[in-house]
DNA sequence: TGTTAGCACTCAGGGGCGTCGAGTGCTAAC
DNA sequence: GTTAGCACTCGACGCCCCTGAGTGCTAACA
């Protein structure tokens, strides 16, 4: 593919990005300084369409890019765009003005994405049973109930009101704390090894706060992992994509974005690849074949914490939404040990 | 109004609800049986419309129901539905499956209603400042930092991670938290009085400790009672109403779901009135003025806690949505109550 | 006097049709 | 290899007409 023809894809991905309008011969000669006439343009797109990069709806339709053209666009034709500084303030700033805990932190970075490339922002949080164990600890509440506080290496703090058996007392309970944090000292959430039940179980004589023991536990677990771990954002920003024009179009994506687990999937699958652009077709999930995801994993101290995406249509800002995603890349760090997450 | 034209009023009403078209005479005839002739429910009819109860697009559409009609409807000629015991225990089961902890509740509570009715669903949770202090505990992280968890009467815990100043130790927050903890007794945390601050003030000689003292209380106090404090669910579920076909009329109204403050202005306004409908143009803020809005408020042992409600198109179900806001009513004390809120 | 049948009238929605404009593909000339 | 010219295609738009649902009015009926 000579030089020219690759100046015509560029022209032809830009303004249709730009325009969400199938781009004519004409349209690209007026405002692309090519140098030739749009009969010569139109010679170089045949070419480009039978080579697979440009698609055709009918006879007399501009061209839009295939899969392949954006592919191409994206590895080799787009100019990466920075963000200026004004944009680094304005998220710096929309970070301190809304978040005050660790766990708005996800909520409020899908919606900074979404707001900013007008697209769905997809979250993947850390999962809170990857980290170490660090302690349990229990308030008083009242004479029959406590408030456990767990806290993890991530610096998650969880906590719950639990009942105390009858016949309990506080003491017995913060007996039982420090029974548990001797057992489960560094072990990660999801991997509790049998042999720390065990000696749970044999430093625990009382069968009832045993059973209270494994309830603080194993409540404190299933809860952060099940569908709290995904957040999105911008479901109403893609209202203003000429894409989802049609409301029936919104509602089938909207459909899609309820199924967290197929979500999850499809960003899992993409864990620890850095930044990652899959366009169209690209795509295994059927449902998602028009649409393109960027996706970039985050990390604290070299640890992976989690993925961060953009999901829109394939006429999709890929500059912006990388750029976007790489800064999230190196700033969520930040943003997360400030606001407490261990260091 | 006699007795026929009340029939008549009801079978426009109810057909309009189902069928979202304009109802002519020959379909109620047809529909209903009133035992009179198409001719003699278009006299009834064009008589409905001068008493103001049925409005006409132009002539030879049929009749849709005025704000004054679906009122009228409302409080006199709706049979009121009653939830059925299998519904009953769906709810139960919704809250059992998702709900693990208090603070999950509300926005679970938006999201049952809203699937249910298929309308927005807003609620309000109760003001954490407007509960009674109970106590602060400090639990220590690290050697620079500590957390502090604050439990109020209502069930609320907050936790939050604090820096300690440098030179105090755990043992320094452990006599601040006494010290607070002495001083804020009993007081609702949207007024503590200026004496409590002094006596704090009094009792912590350290500069530097007092300023975290203090930040230790407004940051738990700032948290919740901004923006996190209304819920909304069912932004995807209008879409399924006809009403909301166009884009553009979707985006109108998810523009206004973002202004919360004008949203908790609302239905503040109704905050303690029980069960309430407000019919299109009885609303004050004009922009819901083709909207109706069904209100309900919810106690616990006699206190208001807050307010729940059903934003949708004035043609709604408001036979469901009132039941269901009923039922809801009743329903949320107990699931409250399970979750660890005081009883 | 209330009810009904009949009829003229109104209006939105849909299909058919011609026009316009943007765009292509091909060919011949430069 | 590039370009101008030209025939062709197709969607969008506006126009017209038709149809069907519905009304309002009037006159006849019980």
């Amino acid at each position: 593919m000579d030089e020219r023809k690759q100046r015509v894809l560029q022209a032809v991905v830009q303004d249709y990005i730009e325009s969400a309008e199938p781009v004519g011969s004409r349209t690209i000669a007026r405002r692309h300084d090519l140098g030739v006439s749009p009969a010569t343009i139109r010679n170089e797109m045949a070419d480009l369409e039978m080579l697979g990069y440009l698609e055709h709806i009918h006879t007399s339709s501009g061209r839009i890019p295939s899969s392949k053209g954006y592919r191409f666009y994206v590895d080799g034709l787009m100019q990466p765009t920075r963000l200026t500084d004004e944009e680094k303030t304005q998220i710096d700033r929309w970070y301190r003005a809304r978040v005050k805990r660790i766990e708005e932190v996800f909520q409020e970075t899908a919606r900074l994405i979404s707001h900013v490339t007008k697209n769905v922002a997809l979250v993947l949080a850390p999962q809170m049973t990857k980290s170490a164990f660090r302690c349990l600890q229990f308030l008083p509440l009242d004479d029959r109930r406590s408030v456990a506080v767990l806290m993890t290496d991530a610096g998650f703090i969880e906590n719950r009101i639990v009942a105390m058996p009858s016949g309990a007392s506080f003491e017995d309970f913060q007996r039982m704390a420090r029974v548990i944090n001797d057992c489960l000292a560094g072990c990660t959430l999801d991997a509790i090894p049998k042999a720390a039940y065990r000696k749970i179980r044999s430093e625990i004589s009382d069968e009832e706060l045993y059973e209270a023991a494994l309830d603080v536990i194993s409540r404190a677990l299933d809860d952060r992992e099940g569908r709290n771990r995904l957040y999105l954002g911008g479901t109403r920003e893609i209202l203003s994509q000429p894409e989802f024009r049609d409301v029936e179009r919104v509602k089938e994506i909207l459909l899609m974005l309820e199924e967290e687990e197929l979500l999850k999937e499809i960003l899992s699958a993409h864990l620890g690849d850095g930044l990652r652009v899959t366009i169209g077709q690209e795509n295994d999930y059927k449902g998602i074949q028009d649409c393109s995801i960027v996706t970039a994993t985050y990390h604290l101290d070299g640890e992976l914490l989690g993925t961060i995406a953009v999901l829109g249509p394939t006429r999709m800002e890929y500059g912006k939404a990388m750029s976007l995603l790489g800064y999230m890349n190196e700033h969520l760090s930040d943003v997360v040990r400030r606001l407490g997450w261990q260091g």
